[in-house]
RNA sequence: GCGCCCGUAGCUCAAUUGGAUAGAGCGCCAGACUACGGAUCUGGAGGUUAGGAGUUCGACUCUUCUCGGGCGCGCCA
């Protein structure tokens, strides 16, 4: 069943296309149609920029564009009223009777109100987290991890299959020099004096790790081969690490799909297979790097290495894709790996990352557009740091003196709802600060409360409804109760209504916080509308002298519970009908 | 030095991708309470959207310059 704005957009659409046909109209842009359907302006319950849009693209004079127009939206269906405002906005009242007969199909539609097939059934892969596997999952990676498993959600629900990915850094010097370090916790467990180098991982949690090495294996490693034995104590480090940050993630309710290891790839042909693909197009060549401008250091030489010329499709300038001593660089076994994904026939791939690897963005999509020959094959969705904020003070980390605060311990101090909640509440690309006082506060303040306050408020008054004999179970008069409901109620029934489009446009934009904002509007408007019948009894939910006003009332807030349970659920917080 | 991101009310953040008078919460000022859940609500003040120039019917949004903040800048990962 289509609603208002579904139906707006398709005439507006279907009328352009037809006066273009026609040579009445060029052609535009039918992104620039605008429906502001959350009746901001009060100058109508929605409204469109249609006109001011296709006006400028009039071709035929002799063409009367307005009444054409406004003729075929008097025919639409919901059209109480319309007309357009002397800035040439196109202003819309919707017939109460078919807001209502939206809300009793919301009412059937439960929790797949909302849900479109805007993706087609497209395989998307979203890689998020991907910290490396050398300690418990930190703060740094807290908002990717939430940031991704949404959008994740959000695509679930408009259509897409969603693969969330995790990639293991388990090769490299890292890597390395985490075996190193758990050896010598190993030896310090065999009584050993260790010192621990500048760059070598203090962080207790190998200290249990090689607790599970002794208590396996004894002292069978205090005197054995060497590479032998830095391959094991690197592989047993990363299996327990990875078993630690699933569990860590956990605690948030994320899970992915797929994990897939850097020495997976460094084994396979892959790296050769792009080697061949990039060398194909002339993108590889064998050259020198300037220094880098900034770089004041004494210790740089040009060195001629193997590079990709990724300034000739995206990037400023060319990328080392082998080392000087003729190992593949990082990049090009990240690249490798892309091309993995591609070669698992996804649809699309989005990363997750953070601000700190914005200068990689170009280098990489050059790798994808060359392969896929698509320009946003590769979409990449930076989000910038968190502030933790605790009794007004900036929590400061160093890596360097191991005080780094973990996922487990702001977990630990807010829970789950208002960390996910907060984490996707702004904009990604812009910093945030998180405030561990205010977060968990039980008040209006705190939006996450708010808006689960008003779920259960409006779960309240459901059951207590029902305690008086009062339910919508087997109500089938809907065309009776639009007088029952006043403008404040019409008002919240018109958001309501809005949801799907919400979903949809930040499922487009990979934009979740406009969920939040949307459910704490909706919370504004329901609190506000409830304590206005504290003052005036006629506005009060539950009236047992007049059941079927009671339950005109029951038929939106049960809207309401339905669409805040399915955003609650995109988000992936919990709620209650009683807090 | 170069590149990317950001700059909106005293503070924390929005603004449906170029739309109408830039909106919320906190804080501040003034009010409301025997309540279908006060874990609340009503009203008010507060803005040259960092600043200048440009593009057009129309700019927080696009272009350009300046200022300020963050991140990154050959073989690390």
């Amino acid at each position: 069943m289509n609603n208002h704005i579904d139906l707006l957009y398709t005439y507006f659409n279907e009328f352009a296309d037809k006066c273009i046909k026609n040579n009445h109209l060029d052609a535009f842009n039918r992104k620039s149609i605008g429906i502001d359907f959350s009746s901001k302006s009060r100058q109508g319950d929605i409204s469109s920029n249609f006109y001011l849009v296709a006006i400028k693209k009039i071709l035929d004079k002799e063409f009367n564009f307005k009444d054409e127009l406004m003729a075929g939206v008097h025919n639409l269906p919901f059209i109480e009223k319309c007309e357009i405002s002397k800035k040439g906005f196109i202003n819309i009242n919707i017939k109460k009777k078919f807001l209502i007969d939206q809300i009793e199909y919301l009412l059937t539609q439960q929790n797949q109100f909302g849900k479109s097939n805007i993706g087609d059934g497209k395989n998307v892969n979203v890689e998020f987290v991907s910290a490396n596997p050398t300690g418990p999952v930190t703060v740094a990676h807290m908002r990717g991890a939430v940031l991704g498993d949404v959008i994740s959600s959000l695509l679930t629900n408009t259509g897409h299959h969603v693969t969330r990915e995790y990639y293991v850094n388990n090769a490299g010097s890292q890597i390395d020099i985490l075996g190193k370090s758990l050896f010598k916790r190993y030896l310090e467990l065999h009584g050993e004096k260790i010192e621990l180098n500048s760059d070598e991982y203090p962080g207790e949690y190998l200290i249990d790790i090689a607790k599970l090495i002794k208590k396996k294996d004894g002292d069978k490693w205090l005197n054995h081969d060497s590479s032998q034995r830095e391959d094991y104590f690197k592989e047993f480090a990363v299996k327990y690490l990875i078993e630690f940050i699933e569990q860590d993630l956990k605690l948030l309710n994320i899970k992915f799909d797929k994990f897939v290891f850097e020495s997976d790839i460094v084994n396979s042909n892959i790296i050769n297979n792009l080697f061949k693909i990039l060398d194909k197009k002339n993108l590889l060549y064998n050259g020198i790097l300037e220094k880098p401008k900034g770089d004041d250091s004494d210790d740089w030489e040009p060195r001629e290495q193997l590079l990709f010329k990724s300034s000739a499709i995206l990037d400023d300038q060319d990328r080392a894709f082998k080392k000087s001593n003729g190992e593949w660089t990082y990049f090009a076994n990240d690249a490798a790996y892309h091309l993995d994904k591609y070669n698992r026939k996804f649809d699309q791939l989005i990363n997750i990352w953070g601000a700190d690897h914005v200068g990689y963005i170009p280098r990489m999509k050059s790798v994808l557009k060359t392969i896929s020959n698509k320009d946003d094959y590769l979409e990449v969705v930076t989000c910038q740091i968190v502030r933790l904020i605790k009794n007004n003070q900036i929590l400061k980390m160093s890596k360097r003196e191991g005080n780094f605060i973990t996922l487990q311990e702001v977990y630990d101090q807010v829970g789950k709802d208002p960390l996910r909640y907060f984490m996707v509440s702004t904009k990604s690309e812009t910093s945030m600060d998180f405030d561990l006082n205010k977060v968990i506060e039980k008040n209006k303040d705190n939006p996450v409360f708010y808006c689960q306050y008003a779920y259960a408020r409006a779960s309240s008054v459901i059951n207590k409804a029902g305690d008086l004999g009062i339910n919508i179970k087997s109500f089938n008069n809907f065309s009776e109760i639009t007088h029952y409901l006043t403008e404040d109620e019409i008002e919240i029934i018109l958001k309501l209504l809005s949801y799907p489009y919400i979903v949809k446009l930040a499922s487009i934009a990979r934009e979740p916080h406009r969920l939040t904002n949307f459910i704490e509007d909706v919370s504004a408007s329901f609190h506000s509308f409830w304590n206005k019948g504290k003052e005036n009894e006629s506005l009060r939910f539950i009236d047992e002298k007049d059941i079927i006003k009671t339950q005109a009332k029951l038929i939106w807030l049960q809207s309401m519970r339905i669409v805040f349970e399915n955003i609650f659920n995109i988000i992936g917080i919990d709620y209650h009908e009683t807090m």
